[in-house]
DNA sequence: TAAAAACATTGATGCAGATCAAAAAACATC
DNA sequence: GATGTTTTTTGATCTGCATCAATGTTTTTA
């Protein structure tokens, strides 16, 4: 629990992202700041296997880390990909409590910040400002996955592409094609074929 | 606002549901259940128009209703179809409380519970309980979400529509083919053809 | 730094589902 | 209950993207 005090700037993105986002008095979100435990990870480490309970909530600190999960032909489907000053974990996971179907790996070498699902729901019992921090953070994956939705049901494989470097050109920048791919779901020869016009 | 009185039977469905879902007291549920101002509207009526701001919330209690858009070429794309029981809305416009995108309309000839978003908010200040209660239903919204894609990433056009059979075959009994086809991502034709197997 | 593994590119082919079109059926309206 | 309107069905054709395959490139690891 020391550990955060050997790296002074580990929470300083964290500490932004709560008074961005939470409603409360300074000592509370310090309080808060210290149920986050550092965890530093290499890329390819997975964070939640498959069948696994979600039990843990990251903030990325630094480097990248992504939701996904499997079809029935072995394809990777990513869900969410989560840069620095982003929350990531297994939502429908973490919400349900149930083993989940989604995993989440780390796609560089990253430091990220830990909160447990227990601390987390005991947030929600004793602070009614993390209530509303939580309902913030569901109201954002809503609107993320209604996005998401909007764009696979009106786009073209092109046109997804196209928006995704007009909006976020830092996924294309940042990602492998094989990551890239299974996010804007299509197939790494068509996103091979799309990036050479 | 007497409404409610002259039909005794108006707001069961709604006290039940509120009974599953509010975690208070008896007398919290009947004052919230005399914020739903009751609204008989007949098939075909559209709720919510294209950029208008979505100040509703509707809790069907006959009937049903959806929430839709329109593609850049103008076809229909089905969100939420919601039947008996369940609470419908832009929910994006609701909690952004920007000009909708989306539209509401209604598909029977209907019964429904309307609470005004200024009511709703209002709640959300006076009890603990009903910021737990839209966390909820923002967790289910997000549920609802994550499983479309999946499904529209995943499935062919004859598997979601042998899903939802399966799963939810009122929708296939109750909705019409053009509205079932915008629901399911396929075009009307296509629909035709996977229902003659 | 060499061998292996993972990833990316390019070409050829196939197919699910869209689009176009037109008839048939169901529904709504006077 | 006849007539217009919307919805459904059926057929023919087209196409965007997947799939399969093979070669080239980068990354990992020992």
């Amino acid at each position: 629990m020391q550990k955060s005090l050997l790296k002074p700037t580990g929470s300083a993105l964290l500490r932004k992202y709560l008074q961005r986002n939470l409603n409360s008095a300074e000592d509370i979100h310090q309080e808060i700041i210290t149920l986050f435990k550092p965890l530093t990870v290499k890329k390819g480490t997975v964070l939640l296997a498959h069948g696994e309970t979600c039990d843990k909530l990251y903030f990325v600190n630094q480097g990248c880390a992504r939701c996904f999960y499997l079809t029935e032909q072995g394809a990777e489907k990513s869900r969410l990909i989560a840069f620095e000053g982003m929350v990531i974990t297994s939502l429908g996971g973490f919400i349900s409590g149930l083993p989940s179907f989604e995993m989440v790996d780390v796609l560089e070498n990253s430091e990220l910040l830990t909160i447990s699902r227990s601390n987390f729901y005991h947030l929600l019992q004793t602070y009614p400002e993390w209530q509303q921090f939580y309902a913030k953070l569901l109201e954002f994956a809503y609107l993320y996955q209604n996005k998401k939705i909007e764009e696979l049901v009106t786009l073209s494989a092109g046109e997804r592409y196209a928006l995704l470097l007009k909006e976020s050109p830092h996924y294309i920048k940042r990602l492998s094609n094989k990551i890239l791919a299974s996010y804007l779901d299509v197939t790494q020869e068509t996103l091979s074929r799309l990036k050479s016009r």
